[in-house]
DNA sequence: CGTGCTATTGAGGAGTATCAATGCGTGTGG
DNA sequence: CCACACGCATTGATACTCCTCAATAGCACG
């Protein structure tokens, strides 16, 4: 469960409602979300935990008792096929609500494992179902949230139809666009502390061969990824190369 | 927007509601839903629509009005990318509701087409707002469907990490265990009248692999798609080719 | 009885995987 | 403080899956 060398015990803390509600209002540009509604679900918080890199934070196929909220770092959703080999069904980035739809499936059909040092922010289910009845609202943001996630992963299925540069480099473009909401992005670039082979597991090709597409993405001057960070030298050409449309992430409510 | 031949306009006719109140029953045996809850639902339904096959739904990025569930026919999820090529993001079978999620939304990320001859019926936003307000935990229960839809699409996506014949093979018991849940399907196999084209587009391969892939399947003695038809001659062999755990498809309540 | 779409089969090619080796950086223990 | 181990990145050579192009046949429909 724990990698080794990883700390054993995920460090647990309390949770600051004022360090939360912030996030939590600027998680969704996309839908009104009023100071008193992100008040509320934050106050619904129990504790924080720090996950070490290469652990996993939450098992699949096993009773859920709540939810979390990821405020640092990044974490995978993962499925392991019948020959052993990893499968990252979706990347979660900081304001991301993780397991979200473990509070209506109350289980997880996959793994939520950490990729780099993981901050969570646990809402038990119990308190989430309080505050939903004393906002009522807060349940079709929550529900927002979870159809997001689905719009993401049809767009990772349509990724298959492209060649391993578009969907490298798409996959760039949406974490960038994601990031960016959150002010952890802009358009030179942003950190990205992954592994190609966790890119690999991302994009469902070979690690050699992500090394050799990110190698053609940087010789054409559109992304370099390196050392833990993704430098855009081109946005408008990489997004162009990705058939990137950002629509389908639904940040802005013109979209919609 | 309709395909050449089909019907101009679609059939439009009034909804029976002690006719769709069962089969909303039926839809979810996972979550417990009344059958007043039934009722109350299927009275919010609108009016009855026909599609010819080939023709367009719904739309994508324009605002939506109503929500729809299939009840007879099968429906896709298409996304058209950059160069032209058509992929297909979900199948969706009758009791499925197909643009759930664009009553959160408000519009679509992609086309809904009808695969086959498709009867659709109509349940207006206003409506389905008044009937979630009287009946709450309706709302959990359309919030569920969503997420299971989620669930289907993060196992597409994990599938392209199998082989050709492994993707198929996963696709034929995935349908095959959803049609089931509705009465459409047995051990045996069950109708799916949709061309090779189909197959390939929402697998990611070619029509001639897919059909030299169908023949291997064939030969094997697992799985005979034919005229419309997919008779499964070893259930326990596909699966267990496909790599098939039925419990994504969070069809039981045992499984939560 | 064409017209068009689908299914099937063949031949050859492209893209990506596999196998293998080396280098590189970091942490660790002697 | 150095030697080593280990995981990750990089590159080369080769293999294989799946794609592309092409042609034919079958079938439904007007």
């Amino acid at each position: 469960m724990q990698a080794a060398g990883g700390p054993r015990v995920s460090m647990v803390s309390e949770v600051s409602v004022a360090q939360i509600a912030p996030l939590i209002g600027r998680l969704r540009r996309s839908d009104d979300i009023t100071e008193e509604e992100a008040q509320a679900l934050a106050a619904a918080a129990e504790e924080q935990r720090t996950h070490a890199p290469r652990t996993r934070i939450a098992r699949s196929h096993v009773p859920l008792r709540n939810s979390q909220l990821l405020i640092d770092g990044f974490v995978s959703r993962e499925a392991e096929l019948p020959d052993g080999r990893r499968r990252i069904l979706a990347i979660h980035v900081p304001g991301d609500f993780v397991d979200l739809h473990g509070f209506v499936l109350r289980s997880l059909d996959h793994e939520v494992v950490a990729l780099t040092t993981a901050t969570m922010v646990l809402f038990p289910y119990e308190r989430m179902l309080s505050v939903i009845s004393d906002h009522r609202h807060l349940s079709r943001v929550l529900w927002f949230a979870t159809t997001v996630d689905a719009a993401i992963h049809r767009e990772w299925i349509a990724s298959y139809g492209r060649s391993a540069v578009a969907r490298l480099a798409h996959l760039f473009c949406e974490l960038r666009a994601r990031l960016e909401a959150v002010g952890l992005a802009d358009t030179s670039g942003y950190a990205l502390p992954l592994t190609q082979i966790d890119l690999a597991d991302a994009t469902a090709l070979t690690p050699v061969h992500v090394n050799r597409t990110l190698r053609q993405l940087r010789e054409a001057g559109l992304v370099d990824f390196r050392s833990g960070r993704v430098e855009i030298g081109d946005l408008a050409g990489l997004e162009r190369v990705a058939g990137f449309d950002a629509r389908y992430l639904y940040l802005n409510k013109v979209d919609r």
